[in-house]
DNA sequence: TTGTAAGCGTTATCAC
DNA sequence: GTGATAACGCTTACAA
């Protein structure tokens, strides 16, 4: 049955190839000359309609929008940008196109941006200076009307610079002192306070940090978030417990394996990020350790809800950041939008990991 | 330590931003013209340099390329487009700009397209007939050279009629009869035949399918490939084993529910993509029957590995797929590249998860 | 209200 | 080799 209709779709999409066989420029779209003339007024009038506002007569103003309609009209964007020198483009470099942390920010961004009749150009960066800047000036050649940047290697002045030349500028996830007005970034420290708060709650007074490197600022601040809890149930910080290295699956291998090896003492685990917590459950399984350790990770990325036990971790409002970045980068670019928020709030979301263990088995 | 490396940088940043107030036309980008000028000869001249190829005194290309290093001369890639009808632009449609699947389609073809000194757009065509219309048209008014379509709602006849009007198309998990040339595809037919063969190599001989919908073309090649397997190994196809139901987590629960609601005798069960997958474990765990059934997935995502047990599923090469697509979109935009394969092949990646259980117990 | 014409920053076709 | 000059498709004063 399906058989029969692909076929009959597929008969079909031949005869439309043999009829019209491939001239290379087919692509003779027409122009706004095109239409003016048949349509018996001037390319500025067609311009007028074309933009909506102008004074028109309301007979043009029909007479055109007719033309362009037997003609299949579509303006050039490109010469428009041109004669503009808006381009209707907003330009984004993320540091990683695929995973899914960059995923959903790109998504949201681009549903606002489209809905304002924007483009989103998304570009990868790949977390290294030289990569990052050549994707900045690949975009500011088109140009772009603003630009949305994860970038952790370019140096703050560069950044700066960037918007002063007339580039607007959003930033995400990385705040630069004086700048802040064009950045979007989370509240890390309240991360890191949550998750540790919530262990020390459920009576864990030995809470280990698996932390990303501590150059990168994110870290430092959940790094505070995770002091500040220990300070309010009076429990001394120690540095034995705490380690830096990878944001990922092989960095949290490492640490966990370190923290096992000292034969350091500890019933509960805050992790850097969700992937560092899967490299630590991975050495904590093999252990014997997975049920009776509680944990809890940093993002929320999808599948940690899959994992077994289901992993706990602090949500990072990935949809938001890309929103408000595409709201924020829209505004600049000239277009009317809300207000927007510079620092997101994450939260805890609460699974089994959590509840694995009682503190004292 | 950190802070003060931090306060540095700040107040670098801070410097920069009181020392040059922001002119709102800053962007004074030096335009041909003024290197035409500055270097003493005709715009003509800079820009065969520009083009480097023609035919130019060494003296005067020396000149003209100091005169733009000092000028910080970027060509404008919009005047270029205007000028060549040509933007060296790439568009892509994907049906989710998020999601474990699409992630490093992007990624991979973004590379091989940057690489070529071309751009990336790309677009969220959500899977809907006239989202994917209104994001083709949006892309072809840039204009782009070459488009990537992953559109599975969008009818073959505007496809092919697309591509005749001049923008060349690569189409996506899609095979379009007559227009095979443009397309790059997995063999579903091979990916149900292994996964199917090996459980049955197992000795599980009575084997569920939990597909996606049969509407959609992938499916049924999937299916004609389980079947395959049953027919080399003389096993009878049951249509009570097979089930059809949305391409989610969702849909995976609601078939591995009926199917043990109807008490039907299984061991092992092939899932029509990962997230299904996972929806079938669910209910398997809570039947605990988790551990006791053999299960192999499909698509392989990035989580099957993190799954406990681990999930077993028919590899799908994303990455290859990006890379092949971008090529051909290259090949088509006028640039050399490499030959390209329309049919890529799909391999079982093997996990606890069809280890699991003994056919029998 | 409408048309003319001068841009926008390139490339490309001519002559010289 | 090199330089005018006309496109490319549109916007936008400035006139009419």
């Amino acid at each position: 049955m399906f058989q029969l209709l692909n076929n009959t779709k597929n008969n079909q999409a031949l005869a439309t190839l043999e009829a019209q066989p491939l001239t290379e420029d087919n692509k003779n779209m027409a122009t706004i000359k095109d239409v003016a003339k048949l349509a018996g007024v001037s390319k500025a009038t067609v311009s007028r309609v074309l933009n909506g506002n102008e004074r028109v007569s309301q007979i043009a103003r029909d007479k055109v929008k007719q033309t362009m309609k037997e003609l299949g009209y579509k303006p050039s964007a490109l010469a428009q940008a041109l004669a503009t020198n808006r381009s209707r483009t907003i330009g984004m470099v993320v540091s990683d196109l695929s995973g899914p942390f960059f995923g959903p920010i790109m998504k949201s961004a681009e549903k606002v941006i489209r809905d304002a009749g924007f483009q989103l150009v998304v570009t990868n960066g790949h977390g290294q200076e030289d990569r990052e800047r050549e994707a900045i000036e690949f975009m500011t050649n088109r140009p772009v009307d603003a630009l949305i940047l994860t970038v952790f290697a370019l140096p703050e002045e560069e950044i700066v610079e960037l918007h002063r030349n007339g580039t607007p500028i959003v930033l995400l996830n990385r705040r630069i002192q004086g700048f802040e007005d064009n950045c979007i970034y989370l509240d890390n420290k309240q991360g890191g306070y949550l998750a540790t708060k919530r262990m020390l709650e459920l009576g864990h007074d030995r809470v280990a940090f698996l932390a990303g490197h501590f150059t990168h600022p994110d870290s430092l601040e959940r790094l505070e978030g995770y002091q500040q809890a220990l300070d309010e149930f009076g429990i001394p910080f120690r540095q034995d417990l705490v380690f830096d290295d990878d944001y990922n699956e092989d960095g949290g291998r490492r640490m966990c394996q370190k923290l096992l090896n000292l034969k350091r003492d500890f019933s509960a685990i805050f992790c850097g990020n969700d992937l560092i917590a899967i490299g630590a459950r991975d050495v904590l399984n093999q252990h014997g350790k997975l049920q009776s350790t509680c944990m809890v990770g940093f993002d929320d990325v999808t599948f940690a809800q899959y994992l077994n036990p289901s992993l706990s971790s602090v949500f990072f409002p990935v949809e938001q950041m890309g929103e408000r970045a595409g709201h924020m980068a829209l505004a600049m670019a000239g277009h009317k939008t809300a207000a927007v928020t510079h620092v997101l709030q994450p939260r805890l979301i609460e699974r089994e990991s959590l509840m694995a263990a009682q503190p004292n088995d």
